[in-house]
DNA sequence: CTAGGGTTAG
């Protein structure tokens, strides 16, 4: 037993003194009840086991001490029960402690006291020492050693070792069991050591621990599905577990969520309660993802009620699930249930905090909600945000478009020691391409302390949205140089930067280098293909892509009917629409404004009116300020402007400057003065510093030839500091785009470009055009007006167009405004006399002129 | 004394 002449661990550790007065009787009842005689070793003993096990380590080490001041010097078994006590507590600070007793003890340590420390240090995180006590164990290594060794090195991203460590152990003749088997199986679980894992498994075939033992069977299914990727072995080898528990329903079901198979999980899901398994808080939590993927509003809500009957709706982790389901499900963007769940937890995390935060920001985008929600977690005090907390509030800022706002939050996040995680960092870039300053965005890209593929996809993406589809190429070839490996994310980004400058051949090279890289059949990809060569004014390229699809989503069939009511072809626009409701897929809101907006661009009432009830007929879907503003477009176009006005008066909620412009846009057409100036005012109400109100107003004006009118809103935009956007038209020749302002001259081919213009001005003029002045907003002299004409933007681009590309191909020309309607008319004559077409995509539509004739019919 | 499952993400 005991040696009595060891010192006594409380001299080498001194407590204050209030700590070192006996233990109360209270605590301690049976040894002090007679304090008298002198306390039992095996009454304290009972004592500290019992506290031990009731994981009260402190009265536990109070009795310790206790007994060593009473010289009885503490047995081994008294030290390998408490360390095991701190191990299932994780108290590693006491475990420490105890360590240290343990060595001044002079003890002779035994195996189970070595094994419960290196499984401490290891618990801890501190694979050195784990280590250094292993090494010194000498013939006292056991099978549980090896185990607890061989998983200390697979929990420390120490795969290789681990994996020695189990071939070192069969060397010295030990035979493993099923707890070195699945420690070294998840040592293996990894792409890289995936082949070793199958040589294991062999072993693993031949001992019969499969059959025998679920942990192994769990370790195997992680080695398939993650180390292999391939779910259909992993299910395999989860169908042949003779015995499954919870557990290994878990780690199935949340295999299948992770890798992209959201629907298997769930089958899966079911399949485990209708064979009488329970499901528990783990398997919530991840069946609950799955179903959050899926957006599956109605199973998320049963699975919700299962979890209240299962009385785990206060875990934090359940609820944290729940929140982010229905942030995600609920089909309106609304947060309301994913809120409610969140006030009705009793416990927060960082988790909690950060699925509702992001929640605000992603669906709906209530982001001043979400910064408020940050105020409200730093007020309570009790979580630390993590770096998920903060790309989420940086992206709440970068949708607000609130620099400062965004910069203060970044402070945060350099406060608390997380501006270095990569997700801040690409979060940041985000952030500064919101607000438009590419040159900030630029500089913390190059700031960042790690780039990787999000990095480069955050900034290749930011200067496509800013129009500079130049850079995002230049990075695209950078990547490429630098060995990362794009993903789908990369070329969806390529594709949109191509598209919304409509550089066609920037988007045909893409496309062929994502043949090359194999994404042909990736449905995003082939999605932004569709809406890429449909912007661009390729609509046949675009439909061939549709038709080559194998599996269409919504997006795809919207991306598509989208196209062709922008190129004018409402009737396969709407055919389209029809053939997709037959093949099952369900309409959303934005499929309804593409089909809306069909109507509305072939002047088709009746039809528009159809679907604008069979929305919320037929698909539930209640109509958004967007559809609305359609249905104004439709109504004003056709001239029925009283009609407009009393539709937005009948309107459920007060119309949005949207659909005012909208009216204003028709009054401008049917140059209705009187209503133009109510829609005016009406924006204005709402945004007094509108440039767009003021600038259709002036041409309404102009085009009634009332110039005080013109030059007292211009005065009045003066005042305010407002501009209006520069008309800008530009071209794609052999992959690069040239770009042409109003009166442009710094073209180096500028005096080819106006002989060009002059010539077909006097063409055309004899051919019938004449010159619609109206559409200049001076007042100036006749002739003067007409050398304006000639000088727009698009005409330049047409010019240029003529003199650089061959005869069979189109010229496509893009506007950042809508077209004028002189330019419209003019192309009109060119076509005819160059026998070109003419593809025109303004801001609002795609014209295809041909032959003298538009594909808007001049309705547009 | 040794082993297995979950949540927030650009």
């Amino acid at each position: 037993m005991t040696s009595l002449s060891l010192p006594s661990p409380a001299k080498l550790f001194p407590q204050p003194p209030s700590q070192r007065r006996p233990p109360s009787p209270q605590s301690l009842t049976t040894s002090t009840h007679h304090h008298k005689r002198k306390p039992k070793f095996e009454t304290l003993k009972d004592n500290l086991i019992r506290h031990a096990d009731a994981g009260d380590i402190k009265k536990a080490i109070s009795t310790l001490d206790f007994m060593a001041q009473n010289g009885l010097t503490p047995d081994l078994t008294s030290f390998s029960v408490l360390l095991k006590s701190c191990i299932r507590t994780r108290n590693f600070l006491l475990g420490k402690l105890i360590h240290s007793k343990l060595t001044d003890s002079q003890l002779e340590l035994d195996s189970i006291v070595l094994n419960s420390l290196i499984s401490l240090y290891s618990k801890n995180g501190d694979w050195f020492t784990a280590q250094t006590i292993f090494e010194t164990m000498g013939d006292k290594r056991d099978l549980v050693s090896w185990s607890a060794m061989i998983s200390c090195y697979a929990h420390s991203n120490m795969e290789l070792q681990a994996i020695f460590t189990f071939f070192d152990m069969i060397e010295c003749g030990e035979h493993p069991n099923q707890f070195c088997f699945s420690a070294a199986i998840q040592a293996c679980s990894n792409v890289e050591y995936a082949w070793i894992g199958m040589v294991i498994f062999g072993f693993v075939i031949k001992t019969g621990y499969f059959e025998s033992d679920v942990c192994v069977g769990c370790s195997l299914i992680d080695l398939f599905s993650k180390g292999l990727r391939d779910l259909n072995m992993a299910k395999k080898v989860f169908d042949q577990m003779p015995q499954k528990n919870s557990v290994s329903w878990t780690l199935i079901i949340t295999r299948f969520s992770q890798l992209c198979d959201p629907r298997s999980a769930i089958e899966l899901f079911l399949e485990m309660v209708l064979t009488g398994s329970v499901p528990d808080k783990f398997t919530f939590s991840s069946v609950l993802s799955a179903s959050s993927e899926l957006q599956w509003l109605l199973f998320g809500q049963q699975l919700h009620s299962l979890v209240v009957r299962s009385g785990l709706l206060s875990d934090v982790c359940v609820g944290c699930s729940l929140v982010d389901m229905y942030a995600k499900s609920t089909a309106d963007g609304s947060m309301n249930d994913s809120r409610k769940v969140f006030d009705r937890m009793p416990v927060h995390n960082v988790m909690s905090w950060t699925a509702i935060i992001t929640g605000y920001v992603q669906s709906g985008g209530d982001d001043r909600e979400a910064i408020q929600l940050y105020h409200m977690m730093m007020e309570e005090g009790s979580v630390k945000p993590n770096h998920f907390t903060f790309s989420a509030l940086l992206k709440a800022c970068g949708n607000l478009t609130n620099l400062e706002l965004g910069k203060i939050v970044y402070c945060h996040a350099v406060k608390f020691g997380l501006a270095y995680f990569d997700s801040v960092g690409n979060a940041l870039i985000s952030l500064y391409a919101r607000c438009d300053k590419m040159e900030d965005a630029r500089r913390a890209f190059e700031l960042l302390f790690e780039k990787n593929l999000v990095s480069y996809n955050t900034i290749i993406d930011a200067y496509a949205k800013n129009l500079n589809s130049d850079d995002s190429f230049d990075f695209f070839s950078e990547i490429e140089d630098s060995g990362v490996r794009v993903d789908a994310f990369t070329y969806a980004s390529l594709l949109s930067g191509a598209a919304s400058v409509g550089a066609v051949g920037k988007g045909e090279q893409i496309h062929a280098r994502l043949l090359k890289a194999g994404f042909e059949s990736n449905q995003c990809i082939c999605n932004a293909l569709i809406s890429m060569y449909s912007r661009c004014g390729n609509i046949e390229a675009a439909f061939q892509v549709f038709q080559e699809m194998s599996d269409r989503n919504i997006i795809s069939w919207t991306a598509m009917i989208t196209g062709f009511a922008k190129h004018g072809s409402a009737e396969r626009a709407l055919d389209m629409f029809n053939k997709m409701l037959s093949s099952g897929v369900k309409p959303n809101e934005v499929t309804y404004v593409a089909v809306l907006s069909a109507c509305s661009h072939a002047g088709m009432i009746d039809e528009g009116w159809k679907y604008f009830r069979s929305m919320s007929e037929y698909h539930g879907i209640s109509p958004r300020m967007e559809h609305y503003a359609c249905m104004v477009d439709l109504l004003g176009r056709s001239g029925f402007l009283e009609k407009a006005v009393q539709f937005i008066k009948s309107m459920p909620f007060v119309a949005d400057a949207l659909v005012w412009r909208t009216l204003l846009g028709a009054c401008q057409v049917h140059g209705n003065v009187e209503l133009g100036k109510h829609a005016a005012e009406m924006i204005h109400e709402q945004d007094p510093n509108d440039p767009a109100a003021y600038v259709l107003l002036s041409n309404l004006y102009a085009s009634g030839g009332q110039w005080e009118k013109v030059a007292d809103i211009r005065k009045g935009m003066k005042a305010r500091n407002l501009v209006k956007e520069a008309g800008c038209s530009w071209i794609e020749t052999e992959n690069k785009v040239h770009r042409f302002y109003v009166g442009d001259t710094e073209h180096p081919q500028a005096k080819e470009i106006y002989e060009k213009l002059d010539q077909l001005a006097a063409k055309i003029k004899k051919m019938g055009y004449v010159p619609n002045t109206n559409f200049v907003l001076h007042e100036v002299e006749e002739e003067q007006k007409e050398h304006y004409l000639f000088q727009h933007s698009e005409k330049l681009a047409v010019a240029f167009g003529l003199i650089s590309t061959p005869k069979p191909k189109p010229i496509r020309i893009f506007k950042n405004l809508r077209v004028c309607g002189d330019c419209h008319s003019a192309m009109k004559y060119i076509s005819l006399a160059t026998g070109r077409e003419i593809v025109v995509r303004d801001s609002n539509r795609f014209h295809h002129i041909n032959n003298g004739l538009c594909s808007c019919n001049d309705y547009w």
